[in-house]
DNA sequence: GAAGCGTGGTG
DNA sequence: TCACCAAGCTT
């Protein structure tokens, strides 16, 4: 391996960066997975599965990205449709900011670039939801001009080609990683370039157990010479998940309809519904906290009873939710359910609403709990 | 710069 | 069971 000091910063001698670029291009033609948004290179459709695939896998995203194009077949329907309607295709998908962002980005597209996903990178990264990376994937892959693009992947891959030895999110290593895909990323098939580093990430070069082997850049990876590749790039420290605990409640009124909350806008979950819950304070019991709830939300006395479902966990990037579930039947048929908040932010809904709205995946385990619950009054008694 | 933002797969 | 990770962005 040679590697040289120039004047754009760190890089490879012009030799080994030809070798590796047509190393990366000719296994990314030969090994590189079939994927939809590989079919045609429409950058529409490459901007939308750059968005889903943040953070997330392309087994999870294969799914929702077909639903999405069945759905909306150009920028110009997802300017125009409900937000409601966005979340919904998106609903189970996580991190909802960016199916929000996605629209406002669809409609100012349509405003400013009339329709056409733009082919340059500060174009890109002026919409939301579009950073650093995704404006480099969008114009490389989507419109193939020359742009680099550094996401976990190509961060690896990279990282290990040069031993990279501290985190990738550290802030020399990201300096460094980028100045490292500015010098490869050919002029000619940068397409196929980006997309076989992040090949290589995905199927060889993986995090745990690279299959070195198989691997066409290990003669020049300085991580593979170590004997131990899996050391590099080093990973960086995480933060403890703390657990928060709650109670929700699941109340049914005469019609059989489930009282349901809209999140706002912002925050975890925002913009989706689901039944209403809240955080227990020091000392409180989760039954008492229900009943704060209720109190809230304007209609404890017209609850009969609250009877325990059971505690539904659910786990997120940050903190562990742990709330106990109650379900309870409200005398009135339609209660008005305007005290705690906006009447839009609540709704009583029946069975083919809660098909309709869009819930996370807490909401659904909720609804779950709720129908394999057996129907008709039981006696109340405290699950804690 | 650090924290917030979802979910599912994996060892 | 649980920590870790996966095609990051925003504030």
């Amino acid at each position: 391996m040679t590697r040289i000091a120039s004047s754009h910063g760190e890089g490879f001698a012009p030799e080994t960066t030809r070798r590796l670029q047509r190393a990366v291009t000719r296994w990314f033609a030969r090994a590189g997975r079939r994927l939809p948004w590989r079919e045609r290179y429409d950058p529409y459709e490459v901007w939308v599965a750059e968005i889903m695939l943040q953070q997330t896998q392309v087994e999870t995203v294969l799914p929702y990205y077909r639903r999405w194009m069945a759905r909306f077949r150009d920028v110009q329907a997802v300017a125009s449709a409900p937000e409601e309607a966005v979340l919904k295709v998106w609903e189970g998908l996580g991190y909802y900011a960016r199916a929000r962002n996605l629209q406002r980005s669809a409609r100012l597209i349509v405003e400013r670039h009339g329709g056409r996903v733009p082919d340059s990178v500060p174009a890109l990264r002026a919409l939301p939801g579009i950073g650093r990376y995704t404006a480099g994937a969008i114009v490389s892959i989507g419109h193939n001009r020359p742009a680099p693009a550094v996401d976990g992947n190509i961060g690896r891959v990279l990282g290990r080609l040069v031993a990279l030895d501290v985190p990738v999110r550290a802030p020399g290593g990201q300096a460094r990683l980028w100045r490292l895909a500015e010098a490869l990323v050919p002029a000619v098939d940068p397409r196929g370039f980006n997309q076989g580093l992040m090949e290589l990430g995905a199927l060889v070069c993986r995090p745990a157990s690279p299959l070195c082997p198989l691997c066409p850049l290990r003669e020049t990876c300085a991580a593979f010479a170590s004997g131990d590749p899996q050391r590099f790039p080093p990973a960086a420290q995480r933060r403890a998940r703390p657990t928060r605990c709650g109670a929700m409640v699941l109340l049914r009124n005469d019609a059989g309809c489930l009282l349901l909350r809209k999140r706002p806008p912002r925050g975890t979950w925002g913009g989706l519904w689901e039944p209403p819950w809240i955080e227990r304070r020091a000392g409180e019991s989760s039954r008492a906290a229900a009943r704060r709830l209720l109190h809230e939300l304007g209609i404890s006395p017209a609850v009969r009873s609250l009877r325990s479902l059971g505690t539904l966990h659910h786990g997120l990037t940050h903190f562990q939710l742990s709330l106990e579930c109650y379900a309870g039947q409200v005398k009135h048929p339609f209660p008005e359910v305007a005290a705690g908040g906006l009447p839009s932010e609540k709704c009583w809904a029946d069975n083919a609403r809660l098909a309709a709205l869009p819930l996370g995946r807490l909401g659904r385990k909720a609804l779950e709990l709720r129908r394999r619950e057996p129907t008709g009054e039981t006696a109340e008694r405290d699950g804690g």
